[in-house]
DNA sequence: TAGGACTCAACC
DNA sequence: GTTGAGTCCTAT
């Protein structure tokens, strides 16, 4: 590259994204024998601190060229890879696309850091082997006892142990100073078993290995190639991509397969160890550090073969990347709505592209973006016909709420209710649908008319009487039911009014005795073992009744569950998203697809008060197209995704006035443009969240306008005082 | 006049 | 975001 004999007074340079929110790219000093490439991570000077960067190239990194003599040395590179250049193409993509700062979106990359601090060893514990005769037992307590029995076979640290054991970790410490267990260095960085692509070849029917000689031939070509897989529950499409994953294990390339929620994996886990043999590496939210460091450095070095994970694990610094799937890609929960905005749907497109490989977006109901690009030929698509194994789709039957009302003060209509005793007559079982969570969303004082109301955002404190408190779904508040209401004083004088799960379970104990019900909700399920046991315990016919919210719309099924009851169809077409009847359509499409996929036809009963919307009238005629058709008609006329484009900015603060000031403040500058609309600003529609007050501008845009840079010429100059906050979101999916 | 509360600009 | 410098003010 350069000329070996550079005069020693030549100063090497570096441009490095500092990680760093409010700072611009900082130039340093190379000291002499420091090795930087573009993307190495290291800690450079800042003033009397210390902060961790990334090398960027100048060249997509513009920024003041500071002189030579004010750098200063960087510190140290970490012991680390550094990060791809597709990656650092995808960072800059996404801090551009959602006006987001480089930093912020760097940092989504280095989210491990116990990883960048280099390989290390841990301790992990087992049973010492039994002390040769005539060596003195060490005394030998109950809890040592069951300590002992407990850990048979078993290695980790003190602390999983103590877990398994059922015992202290303080036990555990003293058996080791007693000698009973033995100590083990064992390398944080121990390899994953690799995924063996000919463990259990699934025999595929005609359409789905057309599908999966698809995708291998993609993953094979290695060019950046989307995809739509479309194809109604139960119709095959995991099986098809699973070719496709195969293929790329084959070639030593590393796959990657985002699902919308961690409670989902437990099914698609057992389904993909079934399928190549073992565990995949798992990447979400919840991962602890220890875990979190093995899996970064794992796919870092390139050793992690296939990674499954939530939409963070987009991010990760792939070495070696061949094939992205997106699977249940219409899902809204793809979209962050904190930090940085952006929709990993369409992150995963992009990153197939800067990494030049095929992506699969795989859904039975997909977004009306997906079903657009498909159409203009942007994306391939995949369709697949029919239910695998013969399996038939359900009967679908509107029951119109203003006919056949339910009882006073109950919500199953009677047709549904009856419906619900001849499954448990036969020995079937049923699942009703109603995308609220706890006992009620509104608890009030029948003698003063008081609300329950959380003290920090506009919303109703929601009863759950699982756990006897009032919970606010937006910022996590919690308080007890108080026994007397707190305005009146007066005592037992508070009525529940509305139905959440908890209380439509409730109702079905009342109208079926005897049956054996669940309540599915994040609250009652969150965490793989009582997921598990959940599943175990439909599977096992040991529930007649699941009422769940949307949790339950895919993921699992099971083959005795041939009634769905949607509880209130209406609910989803409340608060005026522009997404509103796509997502109604989806969920209640989805959760209906729950019912009879095996031998046994299924059932679906809709409740609505609306039986003529568009939405519900496309469901019970199961005509698809019709309804996308109509979907796509209203949106082209309202200049909505995909044919305009919009974006929230939110400005907060904690004090009213200010907030109501800034925001006057930046409508006063918008720009005035043709093809950009300006509406607001006005207070959002939750008005206060998290102890901040809200209020929002919406900008709609045509397709041709330059809709970021318009946005970030607007925002860029302004002002504004320190306690205020303006967030920009691309394509929102919430319009709270 | 020392120390505290506060603002403000630089940080490479 | 953090930090140190600068400013103004008060308590002694």
């Amino acid at each position: 590259m350069s000329p070996p004999s550079i005069s020693h007074k030549t100063i090497r340079r570096v441009r490095v994204a500092v990680l760093n929110a409010a700072l611009g790219p900082l130039d340093y000093r190379v000291p002499e024998g420091m090795a930087v490439e573009p993307g190495a991570v290291v800690m450079a000077p800042l003033g009397p601190r210390q902060i961790m960067g990334v090398v960027w190239e100048p060249e997509h990194l513009p920024g003041e060229t500071v002189p030579d003599a004010r750098l200063r040395p960087l510190l140290s590179v970490l012991p680390v890879a550094p990060l791809p250049a597709p990656l650092r193409r995808l960072i800059e993509w996404t801090a551009d696309y959602y006006c987001a700062g480089l930093a912020q979106v760097a940092r989504m990359a280095l989210s491990s850091s116990a990883a960048l601090q280099g390989g290390r060893m841990m301790t992990e514990y087992r049973l010492s082997p039994p002390p040769a005769e005539g060596t003195p037992a060490p005394r030998l307590t109950p809890q040592r006892a069951q300590a002992m029995e407990r850990l048979a076979g078993q290695q980790a640290t003190i602390r999983e142990l103590a877990e398994m054991a059922g015992v202290s970790d303080a036990v555990l410490r003293g058996m080791a100073n007693a000698g009973l267990l033995e100590a083990v260095a064992v390398d944080c960085d121990r390899p994953y078993p690799a995924p063996d692509p000919g463990f259990a070849v699934p025999a595929l029917s005609g359409d789905q290995q057309a599908a999966a000689d698809e995708f291998v031939g993609a993953v094979g070509a290695g060019k950046f190639a989307p995809f739509l897989l479309d194809g109604v529950t139960g119709s095959g499409k995991t099986e098809c991509y699973f070719e496709g994953v195969a293929q790329a294990i084959r070639e030593s390339r590393q796959v990657l397969v985002l699902l919308p929620e961690i409670a989902l994996t437990q099914n698609f886990l057992r389904r993909f160890e079934a399928r190549f043999g073992v565990a995949p590496v798992l990447w979400h939210s919840a991962l602890k550090s220890a875990e979190r460091r093995r899996a970064w450095r794992a796919v870092s070095e390139g050793r992690a073969a296939v990674v499954v994970g939530a939409r963070s694990a987009l991010f990760l610094p792939y070495a070696n990347l061949g094939l992205i799937v997106v699977d249940e890609a219409h899902e809204t929960s793809f979209k962050q709505d904190d930090g940085v905005r952006y929709n990993g749907r369409d992150v995963a497109v992009i990153r197939a592209r800067f990494e030049g490989i095929p992506v699969i977006l795989a859904s039975a109901t997909p977004a009306l973006e997906s079903l657009t690009l498909a159409e203009t030929g942007v994306y391939t698509r995949i369709v697949l016909g029919d239910r695998f194994g013969g399996a038939t789709m359900p009967t679908i039957t509107v029951v119109d709420l203003t006919l056949d009302p339910p009882e006073r003060g109950h919500w199953l209509a009677p047709s549904l209710v009856q419906a619900l005793r001849e499954r448990l007559a036969k020995g079937e079982q049923s699942l009703l649908f109603l995308n609220r969570r706890g006992y009620a969303p509104l608890t009030l004082c029948r003698h003063c008319g008081y609300r329950f109301q959380c003290g920090s955002c506009s919303a109703w404190l929601v009863e759950h009487r699982l756990s006897r408190r009032l919970a606010c779904h937006h910022c996590g508040h919690e308080q007890p039911v108080p026994p007397a209401c707190p305005e009146c004083g007066e005592p037992d004088c508070l009525v529940a009014c509305g139905p959440g799960v908890e209380r439509i379970a409730d109702e079905v104990a009342e109208v079926l005795p005897g049956a054996r019900i669940a309540v599915v909700t994040s609250d009652t399920l969150n965490s793989p073992e009582k997921i598990s046991a959940f599943v175990a315990a439909a599977e096992g016919g040991e529930i007649d009744v699941i009422v769940g919210t949307q949790l339950v719309t895919k993921g699992y099924h099971f083959p005795d569950l041939t009634l769905v009851g949607v509880v209130d169809a209406d609910l989803g077409l409340e608060g005026g998203d522009l997404r509103a009847g796509e997502r109604s359509y989806q969920q209640i499409a989805q959760v209906s697809g729950r019912a009879g996929r095996a031998a046994k036809p299924g059932e679906v009963l809709i409740q609505t008060r609306h039986p003529k919307a568009p939405v519900i009238a496309a469901l019970a005629k199961g005509d698809r197209d019709a309804f996308y058709a109509a979907e796509s008609a209203s949106r082209r006329s309202a200049g909505a995704p995909p044919f305009g484009r919009w974006a929230a900015i939110i400005v907060s603060s904690e004090d009213e006035a200010e907030a109501k000031e800034a925001a006057r403040a930046i409508g006063g500058t918008r720009p005035n443009l043709p093809d950009v609309a300006i509406l607001g600003p006005a207070p959002a529609p939750m008005s206060m969240l998290r102890g901040r007050y809200r209020y929002r501008l919406l900008v709609n845009a045509r397709r041709s306008a330059q809709l970021q840079a318009v946005i970030r010429a607007w925002l860029d100059p302004l002002r504004l005082p320190p306690g205020v906050r303006v967030g920009v979101d691309i394509d929102p999916y919430s319009f709270v």
